[in-house]
DNA sequence: CATACGATTGAACGATTGTTCAATCGTAAT
DNA sequence: ATTACGATTGAACAATCGTTCAATCGTATG
């Protein structure tokens, strides 16, 4: 015979560590948009340097297009900010955190497997 | 006017600052993998106590075989371990990392809007 | 004003995602 | 051996995703 087991008891432990649906959300939605290889190259190039679209664009391969739709995103999710200079809009990282979420993520990545 | 601007300086010092596609490209998928609220729960549960799949699943109100989908996902990212008791599988985190990253997620998640 | 350039928009598309469902496996207990 | 329970699997489905494309907007310059 194993140890015993009350699954009653798990249960209500690990529910109590949860935060609201609204907190899980947020954060999930933080993770997601830097779940995507674009997305995240986008974030990592601003990391340097205020980057204007076309420069995000033509540093990634992308369409600008594809880079404008994908700049609205990290800028509602409060990841960009912008500000306007004559016709070029300039991105920057909005905040602090996410260089350490970019480091972390990429210590776990470049781990051995 | 304003300041000048040349897109061919700023492409190629943005260029230089790029992971590999591979690195990226497995930051991209340990971002993802916490981009899912369910996915995101069941990490925060395991970062309490170790947890069997029936528990997890209960939980969170989940179907057992929804959390072992998402588990086999998680094991293959290296975000859990598991370990096998009698017929009882129990998961936890297999990466210090990781909860370093959910606690700067959350806090940007939390901030003021 | 007209032109050029940078940026944005919305529809549309294929591709990927997370879940459900039913079937099956493995282990422990009767 | 049979039963019960926990876990896993694969197919299938709706839903979501990221891109392309064409059209449009805004602003500076000729």
């Amino acid at each position: 015979m194993t140890s015993p087991h009350s699954h009653r008891t798990s249960v209500a432990t690990a529910k109590r560590t949860l935060p609201s649906d609204q907190v899980v959300g947020s954060m999930a939605e933080t993770f997601k948009v830097l779940g995507d290889p674009n997305r995240l190259r986008i974030v990592i190039a601003l990391t340097q340097t205020e980057l204007c679209t076309l420069d995000i664009a033509r540093t990634l391969g992308m369409s600008e297009s594809a880079v404008s739709h994908q700049l609205r995103l990290l800028k509602a999710l409060r990841l960009v900010r912008q500000r306007k200079e004559g016709k070029l809009v300039l991105s920057s990282l909005d905040d602090e955190h996410i260089e350490d979420l970019l480091r972390i993520g990429r210590r776990h990545a470049t781990e051995a497997a």
